[in-house]
DNA sequence: AGATCATTCAATGACTCGATTGAATGATTT
DNA sequence: AAATCATTCAATCGAGTCATTGAATGATCT
């Protein structure tokens, strides 16, 4: 970021932060940590990326202000550094979903057609969660359940889902939620209890998104390494 | 952009969008591209590039959704793809002023010594022109004051802002603004005049904020290259 | 039809980025 | 104090990016 001219400045800085957002991996990074705090090992397992890898994408990450981290006892956790970063996704999706055919094609094929339905606004849900008409059912992992989750909700990972049918009931409607707009988990669980008789959504964003809102959510400090940021 | 995975393909989408914002020269080239339709020539003029390397970004550019471009006459015309785009580097400068120690620096010890004051937000300079107790003053060029500009504006280009004080009324107030949130512009005008007694503060914000709004505008088509978008 | 002109293309060289490997760091635990 | 473990560092290689140069398009104008 060489200097002398400021308005050249800015944007050489500007350029560093759009920079780390360039790279898929680090995209899903970014994601991964919205969730909350995790370890380096962690993001790099969730990720499926080498340790040294994932560590390279969270110092830049870090570099460029998009990520924050402390040290607990042996590991260091990654989190977003601030919500202003869950904006700047969210406008860059917005972006590439508009103007971008082939990102276009994916979102509107892919996802559309695994849920035809409109999702839930946050807003229906607060609406219907104070008079106790749904049940909200989380499908992203356990340790990530654990970080935080909406007030209310369940939670069975996707890959569990087909095994634990059971414990969701078939008379109340179901919003089903994940990590975020273009996580696929929640457009899964649709596609997979529609067909099975459940009367269920999903809701529109993940658990980022509706904390960034300012709405409710439940942290659980269960001892594990996930601390709700 | 490799398939399969839908998850992965999108976000490789977004990786190139945001691969696209990560070089200074291109943000700079949206900006200037943000305030109307302008040609290859043109842009490569104003951030002097050499014309074969503002071809390229532009390219770029408009492989990666941000721009758009159609032919007049023998020229080719960009601009900005969609508002959503201006929405995008907004968020980018947000993350950056807020996260990124060097950029804060610049902002914060640059332009706020050059206004000290708030800028007057576009609700209050709307307010304000309706009872007509304010001058608006465009220091940008007289194409881009051509391609479009905010009502009851005077046009007077930055370098020649010192030659033609006579033309300001010292008596009313002045709200300056140019091309957008980090454009220096208007920040210069308002650390020439203020010295000279004049009443000025700057506008929130420029030209492309202003219209992105969806506040008035006015264009005036006078057979040169811009064009309203 | 040929000349003109704005833009794009193609090729080059310097530089940066990304993933891998294996070693180094540095805090914790025994 | 030594062992352990998560993370980071350093070196490497292949691939990609950027600016420059000069040539090639391709639409307009005479």
């Amino acid at each position: 970021m060489s200097s002398e001219n400021p308005k050249r400045s800015v944007f050489a800085g500007f350029a560093e932060v759009a920079k780390a957002l360039g790279h898929p991996h680090r995209l899903e990074i970014l994601e991964l940590a919205a969730q909350g705090e995790r370890s380096v090992e962690g993001l790099a397992e969730q990720a499926r990326l080498s340790v040294a890898n994932a560590s390279q994408h969270l110092q830049l990450l870090r570099r460029a202000g998009l990520l924050a981290s402390r040290r607990d006892g042996k590991r260091i956790l990654y989190r977003l550094s601030d919500s202003s970063v869950l904006e700047l996704t969210a406008a860059l999706g917005r972006v590439a979903e508009r103007n971008l055919a082939e990102v276009r094609e994916l979102i509107g094929g892919y996802f559309r057609e695994h849920d035809a339905l409109e999702p839930v606004t946050r807003r229906e849900l607060t609406r219907r969660l104070k008079d106790d008409l749904v049940t909200v059912l989380d499908v992203r992992s356990e340790e990530e359940f654990a970080a935080g989750h909406l007030p209310q909700a369940i939670n069975i990972p996707l890959r569990e889902l087909s095994r634990r049918l059971r414990e969701i009931p078939k008379s109340r409607e179901i919003v089903a939620y994940c990590r975020g707009a273009y996580c696929v988990l929640a457009f899964e669980a649709v596609a997979l209890l529609r067909p099975r008789g459940f009367k269920i959504r999903r809701l529109e964003g993940g658990y980022p998104e509706w904390r960034a809102a300012g709405l409710p959510v439940i942290y659980r400090q269960n001892g594990g390494a996930l601390v709700p940021a």
